[in-house]
This record gives structure tokens, sequence and C-alpha cells, in this order.
DNA sequence: ATTATCTATAGATCTATAGATAATGC
DNA sequence: ATTATCTATAGATCTATAGATAATGC
């Protein structure tokens, strides 16, 4: 049986809904992901994740611990398919590295833009910045490193000194990290070919 | 009599503090950009800036009504700057645009990273997104409407079809409102020289 | 019996106001 | 008298826990 229609254990909601056919922890994630992104995250109170959810407030916590662990979760799980396409593409020596630096760039804007909710602004947060989203911080870090690596291998990266090849993964994974407030201007353009525009334009930056 | 030095007139503060030279609507302002920039706004209590302030938590409603006055003034107080060195540069018809346009870059980018705060952190904030701050996005479609007004002026940018002309104007605009994201990732650059590096990569996206 | 949920609530905030107080100014 | 500040606090939250309840499963 799967998750959705049959009988479920434990005591009925108070507030019966559609069923979304997502597990509740999945509801709470969404909930958190939408709310965060447009109200902020300190302004968006644990009740209004649960009631969004369909449960209420205390019901969160038989899932999560609170606020804190669904931002954690919401933005390792938004680097994670970006790190492993960085990695692949590292591997993939078949391609000129200027080529796979572009491919790499368009996949993070379509992930970025590409979702139901802008989870790409979530990065943002000042809140972020604490030490309780170390994990966060552990595969952001390696993403730019593979951003600077492939970087490095293009004709024109290879030729750059130390610290001005920094300053320009600075600016293209600054690019890459910004585009949300990019595509927030302008939310009717078609992702595909604005991701597109966005890696040429970072390469453009990048010298190359 | 100036500012500091003499006796002032009302109850003397309970904490006395090396006297900043400020203002007490001006000391609150510091004391806002601070908080918000490296906390956030909604997790900024009024207490916490008050009490930076150098004064308590009630004595804040004496001067603003409340923390939203203090962020709209910064938020306007950020783009007022950059706006008027962006009309006159408009006006000015004796350098060429590519040339205005990069200063208006280099401008922006000092006035946004050089400050002892992260201003421009604080157009980040979701909350801005509110219609209580009409005021900051209207100076701020102003300012980016003159991107865009110099922009096209350039020869690259007048052979542009319209929408290919705002996407790159995005771009652009969106790599100098990002650009404080970039100067986290390393603090220590030298400001003017990060500015000119930041201004040719800005060309560089536009295609020119 | 086990489980997922509920209701109720204690304790900890946080905001904004009321009213007192301690200066200077006349 | 005027002013800038203070202390105190009412009212409105918000979080996290305790304990009750209404399902299924055996």
């Amino acid at each position: 049986m799967g998750t959705g229609g049959g009988r479920r254990v434990g005591r009925p909601r108070a507030a019966q809904r559609p069923d979304s056919g997502l597990e509740p922890r999945a509801e709470l994630l969404d909930a958190a992901a939408e709310l965060f992104t447009t109200r902020g995250y300190a302004a968006t109170t644990t009740r209004a994740v649960a009631e969004r959810a369909g449960m209420r407030q205390a019901s969160m916590y038989h899932y999560v611990t609170g606020k804190e662990e669904l931002l954690a979760e919401l933005l390792e799980s938004t680097v994670r398919p970006s790190l492993s396409c960085a990695r692949e593409l590292l591997a993939d020596d078949t391609a000129p590295a200027e080529r796979r630096l572009w491919v790499l760039c368009r996949t993070d804007v379509e992930v970025l833009c590409g979702g139901p909710h802008n989870l790409g602004g979530l990065y943002l947060l000042p809140e972020v910045r604490t030490e309780r989203f170390a994990g966060f911080h552990a595969v952001r870090a390696e993403l730019k490193d593979t951003y600077r690596q492939l970087l490095a291998a293009t004709a024109a990266g290879g030729a750059l000194a130390k610290s001005e090849l920094e300053l320009r993964t600075d600016l293209l994974f600054g690019l890459i990290e910004g585009v949300i407030l990019v595509h927030r201007s302008d939310p009717q353009r078609p992702v595909s070919a604005f991701a597109e525009a966005t890696a040429d334009a970072a390469l453009r930056i990048a010298g190359i």
C-alpha cells in the first residue's frame, strides 16, 4: 500500500485537507521552503509552518526538533544536486574545461530558479552564517572549490595568478548564487533560456 | 555649541558610554545597520537596537516609530547617493556611455562595500519586498532604469532587441546588487581595486 | 499496544504605552 | 517649564513540553 489513500495509524488530523501525497516530514519541509523564502526565516513561526503543512503547531515536533533543522535540511538539499553534478563534470575529461564550466553554471541556475520555491534565496539569509549550519557551509565550500578547479583548467584561467583566480572564482560564484535576485526581477522569463544566458554571462565574467 | 561635550537637556542615560558624537537618531540608525546586516532584520529586537545605541528599549520610541522606520530609512539612504551619481552620469555627454556605465558600477560597488556595515546586504532581506518599503522600491527602480539607459546608449547595447536589453540590464544590476555576497567571501580585499574589478566584470556581463 | 495526532499551557520572550524622574532653561 | 530619558508593565505573542485521545494492529 502506498502513502496516499490507505488508512493511517494515529489520531486523525483536526483539519482534513486533500492528501498532498507527501510524507509528513516532506510536507513540513515544503511548507518551510515556501514560508522561509517569501517571509524570511526569523519572521516565520513554527505555527505557520505546521498549519501550512496541515497539522497543529505541536505536532511538528514529532518530526523535527525545530525550525533550525528544517532550514539546515533545505539548505543542504539545495546544494547537493549541484555538487554531485559538479563532481561528475570535474572528473569527465572528454570535454574541454570551458564547456564543463558552462554546463555547471547552467545546471546550477536551473536548480536554483527551477524549483517551485526560490530555494536559492535561502543562501542569502543572514541567519545562515552561524555555526549551526556548518554542514551546509561544508558542501557549499566544496561546490565553490569545484568551480575554482574548473576555471583553473581553462586556457584563460590557467594563465591567472592565484589571487586573480580567486577573485574571478568569487565573482563567478557570486553571480550564480545571486542569480535568484535576477530571477526575481522577471520570474516570467523561461528558466531554460535564462539559465543559458546566465551561463554565458558567467563565462564572460570569468574572462573566458 | 556642538553636539558633543556640552551638557544635555533631559534625564541622563542609565548606561554612560563614550560619546559617539552622533545625534541619538543617527546612533539608532547606526546600531540598526550593524544588527540588521549581521543578524537579520526579523531576528533583531528593538531592545538590541536601543541598547547598542546606548539607551533603554523604551527610549527608542522617542525618535522612531519602530523597527520598520529604521529599515526604510537605511534602505533609502543607501540608494540615494548612487542615484544622484547615476543622474549626473546620464546627463554628462562629454564621456562615452561605456565609460560612464563603468564609473557608475565602480561607484556603486564602493558605496555598497565601503561603508562600515554591509548595508548592501539589506537589499536581500525578504521582508523588504512588502508594500511598507515602497519609497525604497521607487528609488531603486529609478537607479536600475539609469543602468538600462546607459547600457542602451553604448554601441553594443544599442544593437540589442528590447528583451535582450532587459535581460542584460537584469544581469548587470543583479551582479552589482549581489556584489555584497562576493565581498563577504573575502572582506580583506581592498575595496577600490575590488570595485574596479567588479566594474570590469559588469561590463563583460553586459557584453561590452 | 502502538502510533500520530490533538488540546492545553508554562515560561520566555517582545512591543509599545503610561507615568515617574533628573537634567537644563528661564 | 521643557525635555530626554528612565522604570514598570499590560498584552500579545511564540516555543516546547505534558498529557489526553482516536485511529490501526494484534
